[in-house]
DNA sequence: CTTCATGCAAATAATTTGCAGTAAG
DNA sequence: CTTACTGCAAATTATTTGCATGAAG
């Protein structure tokens, strides 16, 4: 429920903000330009500032995450519990997957070796997804 | 030798992509405009343009590598061994560390669960460098 | 000599800002 | 009512391109 999340976040309730939020949610990983031109359809005069802004804002408010990697481009998700980005090379499809206790030990090892104090860790592992590899 | 590396990659040595190179290897990791302003100051007439155009044929050639990840500006790096970044959110800096077992598990772990065919894995740690865990 | 790289200016793309009008609480 | 949000246009910043000249192999 975005309503809910955005008044304990203290942000005003808009329908410009539930599109872009319903728009990230459908699509899982998406970018400025993709939220701008789906939302277009349905809303035309939704501007490309107001998504900025909002984006901008509801970052801030951890209601949604940057998503970047290596030769991709920026994209966003809703904030959810950490995890692996699975990104396919071929389809550029993005997976999420549940971290398991290996992460925690690789953090572990990163904080003793390094004495960095960790708070989160970034993973994304490339490669090709199941189909692509179908795909001869 | 960064001549023989362009050599092998058959791109011209010219001083300005030594320049760029000498400059991203000083600082570790780099972004564009450190590049520019730096490399300003020896050699005025050096351009951007060239700067972009170095960095994405050197970067396709892989002797540079992109370094991106959320909240921090893109950067530039040498292409190394596979490694993990630990980034402080103090004071920005980003350190190397070399990779270990655990990151093979998490791999196999992912490759497993996933059916992906992963080629490699993008990891970044973020937390507090020691340094800036000593400032209260 | 031949090919590729440079630097400049112009073109394009991406992001941010200021502000008047409007909608949410 | 008050505050925050929107949409527009303009400003700023980032990146790319075309082309004439110059340097590297």
């Amino acid at each position: 429920m975005f309503e809910k999340i955005l008044k304990e976040k203290h942000l005003k309730i808009t329908p410009q903000r539930l599109a872009i939020l319903k728009e990230i949610q459908k699509f899982g990983h998406i970018s400025i330009d993709e939220i701008y031109e789906n939302i277009k359809e349905s809303n035309p005069s939704m501007s490309l500032a107001t998504i900025y802004k909002n984006l901008s804002s509801m970052q801030e408010a951890k209601i949604v995450d940057e998503v970047k990697f290596p030769n991709h481009k920026q994209r966003y998700e809703l904030t959810k519990n950490p995890h692996i980005h699975l990104v396919c090379e071929k389809c550029g499809k993005i997976m999420d997957m549940e971290i398991d206790a290996s992460v925690e030990n690789l953090k572990a090892m990163c904080a003793k070796t390094s004495s960095y104090d960790i708070k989160e860790a970034s993973i994304a592992m490339i490669g090709i997804c199941p189909q692509c590899q179908a795909v001869v």
